[in-house]
DNA sequence: TGAAAACTCCCTACACCGTAGAGTATTGTT
DNA sequence: AACAATACTCTACGGTGTAGGGAGTTTTCA
């Protein structure tokens, strides 16, 4: 279910990502492809239908090749998810933004945002341990930049990070899940709600969980739905923030 | 990969997970099994060996049946899932907090961890348009008391009370994976440092990254690992609860 | 100018997955 | 005893990642 990125020969992945080039080999006919090309096509799939259906012999056949051609490329899956991975983050914006650590911190939440709704496959790679390409660490630098020079330990500054993209992500996540429910199961939230509801009706008691009763039908009338994942971003994108502001403010 | 929850029939799962009977059939052998030992079993597989390892013939098996018997208890797979989401969600212990708020609050949060790192399967079924169970409505209400009475509007309270889950669940999945890499890789995070260091050094440029390169250093002396995910909740659940201070606090 | 080496690519196979469809065994009713 | 209803099994389909071995193409060296 989870992918996991990171899980093949460090050292492989490693020389994909950067680009290392074993002397490349004289005898034998020259390869159809380059790794990019695989790139190329892999991310197109993963995009247009996610990470299900990104299969070696999907990308393969994208290629005109077969599933067991990819293995000269690249020593199997995880190698070539880690590279799209890298890849796709190079896409993140890293412009010096105007302004204080705020507005900078703002412009990270809405680009992690931004770069997983973009590629919710994302989303679904796990990234402990992940593999160090050129554009994860110049993501990393970019980002604590955003909170350099403000008071904070380098520590904080780590954690400031890793709790901005985090909630991003997280954020990201129910957005993509929120738009993707509705073309999975072929039933806008209306479709879903008028059937649904009269269901649970019958289970629901009012009296035993009023707060529920209330809170719950005055959200779905203010969301349209049962949730509304863009305007719950919004919102905790201001309550992190304040709660970032209370620490640096305590360092002033 | 990601599985999804309630794609199945609704009103079968809204069925199965409030215990409404059809009338019971009279002819025919009786069931060797309910749906609760289903249910059992199939959490069992999922708590040990994850959600990869739960399938129909994997839990049938345990059972000492085949796979399509299964499909005489439970529609399908979808469904199951959502038996077993709303049945962990009960685990969620709803005690009265004495104190305020921001006591309850950070019960909740701790909570919601606590759940998704004891059942790390949880974090891959998706949870837009969930099955509403008996177990789920209460943990809304639940929840939902925590932040009741304190001069928030319904709007106001669904939105801090998903902001609060969302950070756990997100945090819970940063420890999950942390947890599971070494495990998965077989090396833990010294080894596998040691082996991967040095060949990031020779493609890392410290001149052209230097907040990266003192931070990264920093962080990874400090916290013995690439990161520290229980630090990392611990912290970030002071700046969340400090931002909805403020969004308190304005009310007063 | 062969022959051999090196390389790319294909074919087959394995053990899995969810579940459709049809057949069999067991039980209760008439 | 006959029949109906149910529980369960068996087989099959099209999918997955990738191991192993063979086929075909290009370059190098004697």
């Amino acid at each position: 279910m989870t992918v996991y990125g990171g899980s093949g020969d460090p050292k492989r992945s490693l020389e994909l990502l950067w680009g290392v080039q074993e002397e490349k080999p004289k005898r034998g006919p020259k390869p159809r492809f380059t790794v990019d090309d695989i790139v190329r096509v892999a991310i197109a799939i993963a995009d247009a239908e996610g990470l299900d259906a990104l299969s070696m012999r999907r990308v393969a056949g994208d290629l005109g090749i077969t599933a067991m051609s990819l293995y000269g490329y690249v020593p199997s899956k995880a190698e070539l998810i880690d590279v799209l991975v890298d890849r796709v983050v190079g896409e993140i914006e890293m412009v010096e933004v105007a302004g204080d650590w705020r507005a900078k911190l703002e412009h990270v939440a809405r680009e992690n945002w931004r770069l997983n709704v973009r590629h919710p496959w994302l989303l679904q790679v796990s990234s402990s341990r992940p593999v160090l390409g050129p554009n994860m660490i110049a993501k990393y630098d970019y980002e604590l930049r955003a909170v350099n020079g403000i008071g904070l330990t380098s520590i904080e500054m780590d954690l400031v990070i890793g709790f901005v993209t985090d909630y991003a992500h997280g954020a990201a996540r129910n957005a993509v899940e929120a738009a993707q429910v509705e073309q999975r199961t072929g039933a806008t939230d209306d479709q879903w709600w008028e059937e649904y509801s009269p269901l649970l009706e019958k289970v629901f008691d009012a009296e035993k969980y009023p707060v529920a009763a209330v809170v719950g039908a005055e959200a779905g009338a203010e969301y349209g739905a049962a949730v509304d994942p863009s305007r719950a971003f919004e919102f905790g994108l201001v309550r992190l923030l304040d709660g970032v502001a209370v620490l640096v403010g305590s360092k002033g």
